[in-house]
DNA sequence: TCCACTTAGTTAAATCTATTAACTAAAGCA
DNA sequence: TGCTTTAGTTAATAGATTTAACTAAGTGGA
């Protein structure tokens, strides 16, 4: 499946008011500082129509106004932007080595962060931990008395396309966890909307929605880490994230790029994770599971091996970054996950490889950008948040 | 850009109501036989509406109206089809050995099909001869009378996902084409929804669209032929085709499955399309481009460089498709393209490559089903028909 | 045979949303 | 000061869906 958030095919009156109310928001949210009549020129409505609905959103705390916006020889139009002050948005992330929470505002401002490198154990155990760290937060006097509009986790797996079940995690040892159900009885009082989302897929997401000025017309996000995964969002005023027929969209650690290659643990040969990932790494370079593998490679120092073995997982992933380029051909590439602690001598090949690589089918194109995220650390959380603003815009 | 065969972002009632109308059409066309209190059921929408509408629909020869449906103890209802009788979508091919047409019935069903083996030249004379085709077509009495609802034309090649142009189409030496521009002057007469798409969209499309019974999540079409493209469809009443930021989406023939490994004409090396496509088949074995592929391999017999060379290039095709699984995991794939013809000797190998790696991340699973189109001689052009229709629906 | 019950589908009034058209507001400029 | 332009609001209008009551058409039991 895809999940669109955008409303359903059919629908009344009110499902159409809903519609216009999120197109109108989420032309704010792209275009900050739009007026009014900006807004009605480019969602097709009237300026009568525009002005009920953005009076209404000012009332309920979601878009403030700001400055006047000259035009030439006419009324200022009044300057719209979304609410930082009135809402709050809680994403959550569960990774292999910690637990991370955010509070972000509808602008994607992160007003709070919360991280403990504490390796998940039982779901029911995480649930608790979680829980807590969440309560505490929301007990924050900096976000206290905001209205929360929602909570979203983020998990390191395959999350079932119709069912927020979070099918299978590897590296936690979990399968087919529906981690919302677990965790909800420990905070009853949350309300809103809850959401669970593959970490990749929550930072694609977040990239795109919290974007910087207009967002490109689709983002893949990878995340390179113990494991390789990529997420993707496309779509302009309704994000789409495809999950696909089984939640495995993005799996891209396990294709192939050398064929009868080393065995993946997947039980495949020549999967992507052999080449690149950290327990490939870890192999190669002989690093412990227990060890931190920043901090090992940091030790070793300039090393010839540890050189080559960056070197040569860089160009792997620049391999994966040019599949997708012809797989997925996202207008833009953010690159995040713990690797990118790695630095430049795993950066810089990967981003070589594509470079020199890139553009020969269309000559004369724009190159796709690509963004590295050094420190991805609270990118799915963010990510997971942005997904709870979109949803919850859809039920405003 | 995702085409998204759905009406914009917002809008006003008319726009309601075409939404609505659109979404009840999609469940005939998924559900056929539902009655009208069926698609209420789905649709959410009352049976107020759905009467209304229907009624509508019936008059102007989308519906027709077929035999009751018993209900356990209640009054029968009357079951709904898509109405083959008065409307005719027009498809057309330009691939890169011939031209095809084909006129088709709202429920997918060719009327009549039309095929030239004629190496297109110039764009200004592929419309030409186009045209002609399409008029002689269009004449024929089987479907003279007949209201068209459009004509859409696929192209080999990769289209700009905002504008009608074909990019490029190396085995055509065409670049930056807008072909409907060039066809339309020659068919000035034909009215109604005009597209343009790449053939293994179109594809794609065609098989999503037209599935009998209700369609899979999400089908990706891939397209063996003199080279490999791919192309994907998801959502349910209106169905997705992501294009990507370049309309790169799909071109799985130049995604590296061999770093190293032979030169492309793409300048890289180890791409797909080195292993498997009808031109590395042919350098392999040493068939001249002038010479029928097929029917050069037929004459080598059970040779066993031929049928290396087969097995080789099936595995790949096996390697790409399980990339694809692992990238855009859709619920079902579709395998066509002229080198289908080639018959078992190449597609065993690339079945039994998928089946024995596919189903490692999560087993248990459902497999997912594999279609082999072993003739896709017109498949694009009903495909390109198909989006006609799904264009048409929302402007009816 | 009759009658209660169930489900399908239609109709007319009511509700609600966006639009239209006319208005006020606020700026620049001659 | 007055003209022009653009922004935004307001009241009346048009139009789509819903609600609620209705008719239609079956089954099954007494």
């Amino acid at each position: 499946m895809v999940s669109t958030f955008a409303p359903q095919a059919a629908g009344d009156l009110n499902f159409l008011k809903k519609l216009n109310r999120s197109s109108i928001l989420g032309t704010v949210r792209r275009y900050p500082g739009a007026t009014r009549a900006d807004i009605a020129a480019r969602t097709q409505l009237t300026k009568a129509t525009v002005g009920g609905v953005v009076q209404a959103l000012l009332e309920r705390g979601w878009l403030r106004e700001g400055e006047l916006q000259p035009r030439g020889g006419g009324r200022p139009g009044r300057a719209l932007y979304l609410d930082d002050a009135h809402h709050v948005l809680l994403g959550a992330d569960i990774g292999v080595r910690g637990l991370r929470v955010v509070a972000c505002t509808l602008g994607g401002e992160v007003l709070l962060q919360r991280y403990v490198t504490e390796a998940p154990t039982t779901p029911e155990e995480t649930a608790k931990r979680l829980a807590a760290m969440l309560r505490a937060m929301r007990d924050d006097p900096v976000i206290a008395d905001r209205h929360c509009l929602g909570l979203g986790v983020t998990v390191p797996g395959p999350v079932a396309p119709e069912q927020p079940i979070l099918r299978l995690a590897p590296n936690l040892g979990w399968v087919d966890v529906a981690f919302l159900e677990v965790l909800r009885p420990y905070l009853p009082e949350f309300d809103g909307a809850w959401l669970l989302d593959n970490e990749a897929n929550a930072a694609a997401f977040g990239e795109f929605y919290f974007h910087d000025g207009i967002p490109p017309e689709s983002i893949v996000y990878i995340s390179a880490g113990s494991g390789i995964g990529s997420g993707m969002v496309t779509g302009d005023n309704f994000p789409l994230v495809p999950r696909g027929g089984q939640g495995l969209v993005g799996e891209i650690g396990h294709t192939i790029v050398q064929p009868g290659g080393l065995y993946c643990h997947c039980g495949n040969r020549g999967c992507a994770e052999t080449l690149v990932s950290g327990w490939a790494i870890r192999a190669s370079l002989g690093i412990a599971d227990t060890e931190n593998l920043e901090a090992a490679i940091a030790a070793r120092g300039d090393d010839a091996d540890v050189n080559a073995v960056l070197r040569r997982a860089g160009e792997a992933l620049g391999i994966l970054i040019l599949n997708l380029h012809h797989t997925l051909n996202p207008a833009m590439l953010v690159l995040g996950g713990s690797l990118m602690h790695l630095g430049e001598r795993l950066i810089e090949p990967a981003l070589d490889y594509f470079e020199t690589h890139q553009n020969d089918l269309l000559r004369g194109t724009q190159r796709v950008p690509i963004k590295v995220i050094h420190d991805s650390t609270f990118t799915a959380a963010r990510g997971a948040a942005a997904q709870v603003m979109a949803k919850a815009a859809l039920e405003a």
